[in-house]
DNA sequence: CACCGAGGTAGACAGCGTCTACGGCTGCCT
DNA sequence: AGGCAGCCGTAGACGCTGTCTACCTCGGTG
């Protein structure tokens, strides 16, 4: 009856992720899972040949997650480039520090299917957001937009990266990432209009 | 006679460096390295209590070395600050690409005991050389130093995260990483003086 | 000479991912 | 209605891991 009720595959995942958003990446083994799913240790099995195959999939649930978060970010803010490139910074580093272990696994390449899995194909669309965004913010001397968004994509990505595990503040002694991240957008944008 | 017949602290920590550099992080295993240094697998335990333990110390031995490669690329290039910028960051990004392993090793803070080791003392110098160069490159209407430094640091970290994976040159289609560390310098720094 | 402690050995334990043989249930076909 | 096949989950085994503990074996000192 309730919504659990539905095939062992989805509770699986969904289980999966209410674990690694409590508890981080490394809670995430196959037997704590079929525990939590109140299975065998072997029933993962049959939707999941292996470990990889069930991370990737919490994984795929973690992108989609943030696809919405900035899909409605966008749904939210106003027709200027460089507002919603705003926004979509923040909320990218918004889930990252609200969703740390769901983050940390979503590019801990190393445990997940990123090649015959439709995993890439999750999170590209997110860049070509970026991309697009970038290519009408893009000042004319600056470089080619796709090399662009490339460069702020992986500053966006690596303030998330060294925020969340607390190297940032000590070294910089930011209190918050704010400061960067508006650094970063004008770095790469130029300076904020007005 | 060799020089691995000093103590068995020094040929442990050799022994996962050279593991780390072939064969990755994950192969990394208390055992493994017992194994490869010719003693029982409770050996390490004297040494290093716990797995965490020699870990850390390998990746403050990556650590090292990267420092090393930074002062030796500080000791060749000229004293204009950005070119010194520029050196450093190819120099940074030449070691991720190089010993992938180990640059992998180095943040992965799950694994690490980044605090009460002397690993983030590792670390910290380096960001203050970079803190140091953009102090001297920064322009008056650009973020504070520690700011930008931040952002900076930021950049080329994730310009490295990413393109250790493997995810840039797909989302972007570039076929080396030059494009992108010279769009981040110029951003942040400023376009190229000619 | 006896001793003692540093340093390495070896066995045990629980946990992990993976593999395999097995059981029960469902639904279809004759 | 009877029998059979296939899906789905169980349960035990294997080898691996990190950690703990009891032991043994030296070399140097009292």
């Amino acid at each position: 009856m309730s919504a659990d009720e539905t095939g062992l595959r989805a509770r699986l995942v969904a289980v999966g992720v209410d674990l690694v958003l409590r508890e981080g990446q490394s809670a995430v083994s196959l037997r704590e899972i079929a525990r939590r799913a109140g299975v065998s240790h072997g029933a993962p099995r049959r939707y999941f040949p292996t470990h990889v195959d069930l991370l990737s999939a919490i994984a795929r649930e973690g992108f989609a997650d943030l696809t919405a978060q900035v899909e409605q970010t966008m749904r939210e803010v106003g027709p200027d480039p460089r507002t919603r490139l705003t926004a979509l910074a923040r909320t990218y580093l918004d889930f990252a520090a609200a969703h740390r272990g769901m983050f940390e696994l979503m590019f801990r390449h190393d445990l997940l299917d990123s090649g015959r899995l439709r995993l890439r194909e999750t999170s590209l669309p997110l860049f070509a957001v970026v991309a697009d965004l970038v290519e009408q913010a893009r000042r004319p001397t600056d470089a080619p937009a796709a090399v662009l968004a490339g460069a702020l994509w992986a500053n966006l990505h690596g303030i998330a990266q060294l925020w969340a595990w607390g190297s940032l503040p000590l070294a910089t002694g930011a209190t918050d990432d704010d400061a960067l991240l508006r650094a970063a957008l004008e770095a790469h944008l130029g300076p904020t209009p007005t």
